[in-house]
DNA sequence: AAACTTTCAGAAACCGGTTTCCGACTCAAG
DNA sequence: CTTGAGTCGGAAACCGGTTTCTGAAAGTTT
């Protein structure tokens, strides 16, 4: 019995065959070897061939660290969340993933969960790694310091942006988002619309309460009632709905900053007896399937494309990472997706 | 003007530090710059110092390709979830992301799509990148083939399991997890206990099915009515109550596979004036806090602890790297979580 | 037949580290 | 003063590839 036996069965190898096994069964040298690989040098065709058999016959696979220490490049990228991966951060990670995985790039992912520390540790990890750049992102739109100043790499943020204007940011249009919804709204009919949405102290519920109010304002309407903030949960659909019926204030739809929110605030209007959408038009945020479709009736939706943003943002990086950097601020538009509750 | 600047601030570098400029910085070799910054050898603690401080200063970070290319390991694993990563994976990810992180070590994001060109694609990728071992994941708890025969590396599959039992799979105890369920409604005095499940094709469907209808055997009951296999809709948890309730079968709780279905079947229940837990007590499966939360009265429901079961994995995977392989299936124990919905 | 091209493959340097081996130096003992 | 032991640091090999440089052999031209 030999002491050590090589598979039979091309690529399913017990030990990652090297150059220098492909080179030696080939009985060529391991430049030529390496070039017959990656089709440089001038060869004999005979020659290449006899190489990429005995490649084929080893399962060979080049060894990545070895090619990334002298190209310079690990054609790899890390994506740190800042906080913890979430609903928001899926759909984002898996669009920048595709976009990346096309490109024969992988992706170190990095959940920091809302933790400055572990947010240096990952970024000296992938630093050390030497990836080619970093996707920073997170479940919030409000800006962040930067990562790091003067990193050796570029870096985009998605969804999240940096408070450093020259960063490349890539956001969604969450005014522009808001507004459809109104003119949706509008078109159909309705005139006094409420509006309930998360803590004020979150970014993304006054700018789109502020962007809702301007929209109704230019069509020369007043909203019903002061935006309502609280939480993002359908508790608070739920109660705030229950305030607006009880202090009377007449209203024929309601734009919720959530599609929690608008889900309570389905609950809490069938239980006070109003029709949705016959008396009361219902528009969420997020478009978030489980909610969105599970509510009754199911509701309309504002969907901030997230993983059309991921690969953007992925698309932006990559650019960078060739050297054309695109800085700044870019933003990118949200679909109104229409359903029962506003039908 | 010097042609290129260097950073002046530590930490702060334009271009990755080699180790040859910090040992031209400390005035040593490379090799005894080397030995400083790992603690091997035997040098002068004022030489140890002065490479400490040269690093220091130019923020050395040694290259990992340089350092896998001698060692063997890359210190990075390879997650692939088969299907999309989704509610199930995130907690799993997070828990093995974890736990690998606190080993130092970096994980690639593999998202294969149900699609299997992607998924070997993606292995070939991780073998190419000479991961330290690979964790294989998905949506759904079903025994899968193995992702690949006579890998050179370790593989743990989480969640889902693999048809051979030589591979390591780390599981939960959804049997026990039902079990657990149809036992809480016993001991808070019911006895007529329907059930609501997914499709009968799917294995965490059938499992828990079995094992909730065993355990009422167990205590010499009859099951209210034949397990009913729908979707993991709410709108199936709807149309089953709706059903049962039609049927005249008398029953005083439901445990449903899933907490979407135990949400539609507290709102059927609801609008067919049943009070719950009053006369009808539910538990849901999962633990999906959006879910169960968000139901009225909050639901009881079976917790999988996907992220201890993610955490488990790595440490499992971590062990097969050691060179201490667990082959088989192991199940780690589902944990109930009451709420109102039987109280 | 001599001189010049062209084709093809190997030797060797290199990427950035780690590790082994060896030599120089210091110091204490004989 | 010689010898042996112990300290310390450098030279060089090595990991697995890529690329440049060099040279041998074959073919072409005059």
């Amino acid at each position: 019995m030999p002491p050590r036996k090589l598979s039979e069965t091309p690529g399913a190898v017990a030990k990652p065959a090297t150059i220098s096994e492909v080179a030696l069964l080939a009985g060529v040298s391991v430049g030529t070897a390496s070039k017959a690989l990656n089709g440089r040098g001038s060869l004999r065709a005979e020659t290449r061939q006899r190489v990429l058999s005995a490649a084929e016959q080893l399962g060979f696979q080049p060894n990545r660290a070895a090619v990334s220490l002298n190209s310079g490049r690990t054609y790899t990228v890390g994506m740190i969340t800042t906080d913890t991966i979430g609903r928001f951060s899926i759909p984002l990670m898996m669009g920048a993933e595709d976009a990346l995985g096309a490109g024969e790039m992988s992706v170190f992912l990095c959940d920091a969960r809302d933790d400055p520390i572990r947010e240096q540790y990952y970024l000296r990890t992938l630093l050390s790694r030497r990836v080619d750049g970093i996707i920073v992102t997170g479940r919030r739109t409000h800006a962040r310091p930067p990562i790091g100043a003067d990193l050796p790499i570029p870096v985009v943020y998605a969804f999240i942006s940096s408070t450093d204007p020259n960063d490349c940011s890539v956001v969604p249009d969450e005014a522009g988002g808001a507004r459809k919804a109104v003119e949706h709204l509008l078109a159909t009919g309705r005139r006094r619309i409420a509006h309930i949405t998360g803590p004020e102290r979150h970014h993304s519920a006054t700018v789109r309460a502020a962007a809702a109010a301007g929209r109704l304002a230019e069509a020369g309407l007043e909203p019903a009632g002061a935006p309502m903030f609280g939480e993002w949960s359908e508790a608070w659909g739920r109660q705030a709905v229950r305030m607006l019926l009880g202090a009377g204030t007449p209203f024929d739809a309601v734009f919720c900053g959530s599609d929690q929110i608008a889900r309570g605030a389905a609950d809490a209007l069938r239980a006070g007896g109003r029709r949705v959408p016959g008396d009361v038009a219902l528009v969420g945020f997020d478009n978030w399937d489980v909610m969105a479709l599970g509510c009754q009736p199911p509701l309309t939706s504002v969907d901030m494309e997230l993983e059309a943003l991921g690969r953007t943002a992925a698309d932006r990086l990559l650019a960078a990472i060739n050297g054309e950097p695109s800085p700044g601020r870019h933003t990118r538009p949200c679909r109104l997706v229409i359903r029962e509750s506003t039908a």
